[in-house]
DNA sequence: AACCAGGTGAGGC
DNA sequence: GCCTCACATGGT
């Protein structure tokens, strides 16, 4: 499959998906009930193990790209971020997987919700990532290094996936309210799965990442989301995301 | 071997 | 509402 303006690895490496292995090139990759493996050479991209329908979707190659970078170049302050990850896309993940995710990054790294989201999966899942509803045994949930947010998980799995199709019907400012409803997940981690999952881009999660990083390039503000939302509006995500990946890795240079 | 990690909830004002 | 604090566990 042909693809412009795409960076298979910034999309993946940059801290919104979780189940993933890189060998030889290929990202072995999980996503709710699918397995499979995809790698990028240059404009090409081959994957095996689930359909180009499902590829364009999750790695958010059915996003506006030109246009949105074109409009967020015009911040020159963005600019190194956005230059240091070029290609990398906002992604559409399945919205119970990111869910669950979240509740596992509070107070954690990425490293260790890598494990989690493992051990969730062999726990429960026999292979795939369990569904709502399979996630129904708090003691073994604890066995998956969870801790003080195994109580979170296990009460997750009352929802279904019609919960998901009705928030994401939802205008923003709604879905965040309703996604706070549930334990666990406050205004970062319901920022979190209303822009990785839900097509929300106007959601501008703040971590102590993001929060730094706006700091030093933007001077300090008393609400940050507000600043952003104003400056960067519907975007506002995907210069999120550019200011996190380019923080954690880029901004040395 | 302390110290930290993509925050949240509960309690107090 | 805003402030403080505890919080399980693996990684460094």
């Amino acid at each position: 499959m042909k693809v412009k303006n795409f960076s298979l690895k910034h999309t993946i490496e940059s801290g919104q998906f979780f189940r993933f292995e890189e060998k030889g090139g290929w990202y072995y990759c999980s996503e709710r009930d699918k397995n499979f493996r995809i790698l990028q050479d240059g404009s090409n991209i081959e994957f095996e193990g689930t359909s180009r329908r499902h590829v364009k979707k999750l790695f958010g190659l059915e996003s506006n790209y030109e246009q949105i970078l074109k409009i967020l170049k015009k911040d020159e302050t963005l600019r190194p971020a956005l230059e240091y990850a070029k290609g990398l896309r906002i992604m559409r993940r399945d919205p119970w997987e990111t869910l669950i995710s979240f509740q596992c990054s509070v107070m954690s790294n990425i490293k260790k919700i890598q494990l989690n989201m493992k051990l969730l999966s062999e726990q429960f899942g026999k292979g795939k990532f369990p569904n709502p509803g399979e996630i129904n045994n708090l003691e073994k949930v604890k066995k998956c290094a969870t801790g003080f947010r195994a109580k979170w998980i296990y009460e997750a799995n009352k929802l279904d996936d019609d919960y998901f199709k009705k928030i994401k019907r939802m205008k923003y400012e709604n879905a965040v309210k309703e996604l706070m409803k549930i334990q666990g997940v406050g205004r970062k981690v319901a920022d979190c799965i209303c822009l990785f999952s839900l097509g929300k881009t106007q959601a501008f999660p703040v971590d102590v990442w993001i929060a730094r990083v706006m700091e030093q390039t933007y001077g300090p503000n008393k609400n940050v989301v507000e600043f952003a939302q104003k400056r960067w509006g519907k975007n506002a995500g995907w210069a999120q995301q550019y200011l996190y990946h380019w923080s954690r890795n880029g901004y040395a240079n």
